[in-house]
DNA sequence: CTGAATCCTTTTGGATACTG
DNA sequence: CAGTATCCAAAAGGATTCAG
């Protein structure tokens, strides 16, 4: 992708997607709205620098929405945009595919894990 | 995702399709048999090295399938394995997904530009 | 033509400590 | 609780060069 036009709308959607968490983000906050906490433990162990960053890319991008209820101690709630939740409902066919064959998927991460393949979780 | 189970099957999917290029390499393959010459100019800008890495791991997964027909001049061909075809199938959506909402996909690019975000491609 | 090998830069994510 | 700041390690990708 050069300046501006993707080759296929595969590119786009990865776009949007790219950064380790956020299709996790996505899919938590798609069955409902979270405060920035329950948000965390609910992705895993992911450090706050960088969920910050993915879920300001997210809101930047009109994915998420933020609410900083301005209180003390601070409460923040994300939720997913309408524009949001179209991305999620494109997302779900690959989620039933990774579903589907997770047991092919695990072999293949022990695969990779023994030929110490880069990207082996 | 930590020793072997992933939270959802996005995660698993994300996995397989962990790389820059390998959606691509999914998407046009999807459409026909390719030689690596082909395939490499059909995908764009990437370099022999990262191709190559690509594939071989497509490969080792068991999403695409190499022919070497062990000529000279060497000629190799791609294509999906079945369970490729599989995955292909899943990112379809995904795909309708870019090219329903380019024009807001093409407007994220840009305004990440603007603010100098990361992968701002 | 297809690919291997080497070196290098950029990008990405993580650990830790600190703040209102 | 919800971040911010700094420093750091690793990985992923790219350029170049060489080979059968």
């Amino acid at each position: 992708m050069k300046n501006g036009t993707f080759t296929c709308g595969l590119d786009a959607a990865l776009f949007v997607l790219g950064g380790k968490w956020k299709p996790l983000i996505l899919f938590h906050l798609a069955h409902e709205t979270r405060r920035y906490g329950e948000l965390r433990r609910a992705v895993g162990n992911v450090s706050d620098k960088v969920l910050i960053q993915q879920l300001k890319e997210l809101e930047a991008d009109g994915m998420i929405h933020r609410v900083d209820f301005g209180e003390i101690p601070p409460k923040v709630e994300y939720s997913l945009t309408a524009f949001g939740r179209t991305l999620g409902k494109a997302l779900l066919p690959l989620c039933k595919w990774g579903t589907k064959y997770s047991t092919k998927v695990d072999a293949i991460m022990v695969r990779r894990k023994d030929h110490g393949h880069p990207r082996a979780a």
